[in-house]
DNA sequence: ACTGGCACTCGTTACAGTCGAGTGCCAGGA
DNA sequence: TCCTGGCACTCGACTGTAACGAGTGCCAGT
């Protein structure tokens, strides 16, 4: 376990090169591209300690070494500094984001900027319903029998449903269902809603209680249980950039992992530390992409986290870099969200 | 010109052993395989003539037959029945779109299905705004001066837009202009509403101009002029089955070309007349999707069409199976929108 | 502890040769 | 007139061999 000083920039040498040639990397070239200030022998020996110790590998035996995935996590942790974004980037990811309409149009704009930025999959997850506060719940009529509900979270998010309901309501009860749910539930977290969920059905006057039963399910089905998360991907193009070198030259199970939704929010949804996240291929726990890296980080308005975005790509990319980008857009998205 | 039945007999066949087996056919296989009751020598001097006319090409020299875009062409139109689907389909199809319990619901389990079915790209157009009414329009006070308008859709759709109102505006009047907004546009066809919003600000009561004017310009933007479409997708892994032969060799310009709304909508969005639509190769006007092909079909509530679906593949695909699962998709679709 | 030198490995490239699927053409037959 | 069997030809796919060279591990010397 002794790595001293020049093995450790012998490493972060071998993985800068990889990154940006492509190549697997041997010892002459890297003496040349950097000023190790010792002979390819001797950083000979480094590699092979190195080898042994699993932070690089050799394809094959006449070939240069590359890092493995323990190699790349050493380096981000200990190698690496983020790296600061140019101007351009700044502007780029400001001009990108102004003029956003609605949620759905930031959430689009975002992830296109993201892939853009980093030319990755970039996957940025919808503010979270369980961490949205419920700002007006709108019950609309439909027929006598049927009711649309449409919640109106403050964070931008907007969920409908359509309630059937036990038997004709009229109008005025309508009005007064509307009334009675909005004066308990307003303001409140959705996870917080439950049991006042459950007060409604309790405290309704009794003729509206067959309707407020049908509704209160519906509610708590729409808005806790069914965990109604929703996902933008953008920049799957770029997974056939690099020829057919990374992911051992089928996409295949990597677009697969990428329709599971279920897949994506675990990767990026997680972010319980406001922190940025770097999982690098085999750490990941999906099959599927023990051949990709993950960067994510959660984002939200001020202090508060409501939802998780990042990038997917090869093990091959460039750490700094996208750790820059995605946590600079996680601020921007951030600032955005909170001026509604 | 002068193709005769039995040269036609062996375009089918070329296109037929093409699709399944995905290899260049030669005379004698051909023979072999289907009873055409010639000899090898005679379906040669029939395929120089169809290569003549343009319908297949040889890769190499010493190579089979491929039938070109025009064959294909000539295949769907001429030489192939829709293929009936199978019980086992037909099943699928119902139990897969029994139990969606919203407008998102449903497409995003059609576009599954389709993607399942067909193993191809599978594309469904959200109902069309432009095609839609009014169902309802909600207003919901956030601040003094922000409304979220919500606009509820009779096709299940729901779109919501901030509006900043000049200056600040009471609750009453609030609820004056929902009252007023509903009444001139409750029931009516978006693409009818333009003359209605600018009547509404000519007649409202001279404390609410400023605020329906606002309200009327968002209203324009957000209904009719931004054509606010919305597009499912699913099934891209199903791009990368038939190695890479199919796309020759880059899965790039397919996968650059689906990120583009704009692209999926003249795809799938443009089907007139209610019949089935097949794109072949280059027939599509897009260069990036010269070696796929697209079918598609329009669907909606009875006989209206509200929006469009369809899959995206190789041109060696298989085209009667594909036709008849988007038809059949297209119209359990529209049996479920006409339930609500 | 570092370095130069050297033998060795092994993937890459180039070239030649064989194989065989498939073709076009032609003369003969129904 | 149209179909068929036969035959020479083409050319991509595959195989085997050889030369090349990037890169390594090891060792003796400083």
């Amino acid at each position: 376990m002794g790595l001293d000083d020049r093995k450790l920039a012998v490493l972060r040498a071998i993985v800068e090169d990889y990154v940006s040639t492509q190549e697997p990397v041997g010892s002459k070239a890297l003496v040349e591209r950097h000023q190790l200030g010792v002979s390819p022998a001797t950083v000979r020996n480094d590699m092979a300690v190195l080898e042994e110790e699993g932070y690089i590998r050799q394809p094959h035996t006449s070939a240069g070494r590359v890092p493995t995935d323990r190699g790349y996590r050493l380096f981000v942790d200990r190698l690496s500094r983020v790296k600061p974004l140019s101007p351009a980037e700044r502007r780029a990811i400001e001009r990108f984001l102004v003029g956003a309409v609605d949620l759905d149009d930031v959430v689009h704009r975002t992830v296109r900027l993201l892939a853009q930025l980093t030319r990755q999959v970039a996957v940025v997850q919808y503010p979270s319903l369980a961490r949205s506060s419920v700002r007006h719940l709108e019950l609309v009529p439909i027929s006598t029998t049927r009711l649309m509900l449409v919640m109106i979270a403050d964070t931008g998010r907007v969920e409908q449903r359509l309630v059937e309901l036990p038997g004709p309501v009229p109008a005025e009860d309508v009005t007064d269902l509307r009334r009675l749910v909005n004066e308990k539930l307003t303001g409140e977290r959705l996870s917080d809603t439950p049991p006042l969920v459950q007060a409604l059905v309790e405290e309704a006057p009794v003729q509206l209680r067959p309707a407020m039963t049908t509704l209160s399910t519906v509610l708590l089905e729409t808005l806790v249980e069914r965990h109604e998360e929703r996902i933008a991907l953008a920049g799957t193009a770029n997974l056939t950039r690099g020829g057919l070198l990374d992911f051992q030259g089928s996409l295949r199970p990597i677009l697969e992992a990428l329709e599971e939704e279920v897949v994506l929010l675990k990767l990026i949804g997680e972010t319980e530390p406001s922190t940025t996240r770097v999982l690098i291929g085999d750490e990941n726990e999906f099959d599927n992409l023990r051949a990709a890296s993950v960067v994510s980080t959660g984002y939200g308005p001020g202090a508060t986290i409501v939802g998780g975005l990042g990038v997917l790509g090869p093990t091959r990319m460039d750490y700094p870099g996208n750790i820059a980008m995605v946590r600079a857009v996680a601020r921007y998205v951030g600032e955005l969200l909170a001026q509604n």
